[in-house]
DNA sequence: TGCTTATATTATAATATACTTATATATTTT
DNA sequence: AAAATATATAAGTATATTATAATATAAGCA
């Protein structure tokens, strides 16, 4: 697997982005589309803060993005191919029971 | 995408093995097959000693396995699903020249 | 056996990360 | 305008990670 010394760079920053249970969490949530940072506190069940915190690290590694409607500041993947890591994170993490007709 | 928590959190540990220049280099590395500790070396340009620590912590991660055999002991991915991550990763972060032909 | 090569381990110092608490800002509601 | 809600930022402390230097182990060879 052949990768430039520059891209195994970025790739390792932005890998940092997930290598936490909480921050890993959130990317798997946006998988599914945009949340706001609220509904994102109770799904992690991490405080304010912390949460904003590690939203905040994220969108400066551009794993992901934000946009501010009223009150609420919606998040979102910043690129859909995050969603393939994920997938393949779950084809090594996730077993799946292998009765008839799964998946 | 609907993770549950303890897949997370060994996801999330999985990550921390590859989020470091140095080791995913490493595992783009052995993508392509089994390398012994010196070939790394010369490869990451890593300091023996630190090389040494980076490989002792993906094996304790259970990203990679080690066989020794002589004087030489060769590592390779424990799971080639690694692979599959890692061309996600490729994906993102390794622009393609688009021209005719090209991949 | 003693020497050399290959690799691992340990200790330590430097740096980075994470969590908590407190405070600030912006938006909406009353 | 004041109060309430949603989110962000800052400061401080605790903890973890990384690199370096020094030392140890193990295999092969003279």
């Amino acid at each position: 697997m052949d990768i430039a010394k520059e891209h195994i760079q970025q790739a390792s920053e932005g890998l940092k982005a997930l290598a936490h249970e909480t921050r890993l969490s959130i990317v798997c949530h946006l998988t599914a589309g945009e949340l706001c940072v609220g509904e994102l506190i109770a799904l992690t069940e991490a405080s304010q803060s912390n949460l904003s915190q590690h939203l905040a690290k994220m969108k400066g590694l551009g794993v992901i993005g934000s946009e501010k409607r009223g009150q609420h500041v919606y998040y979102r993947l910043a690129d859909s191919k995050w969603g393939d890591v994920v997938r393949a994170l779950q084809a090594m993490y996730c077993p799946k029971i292998l009765s008839q007709g799964e998946d």
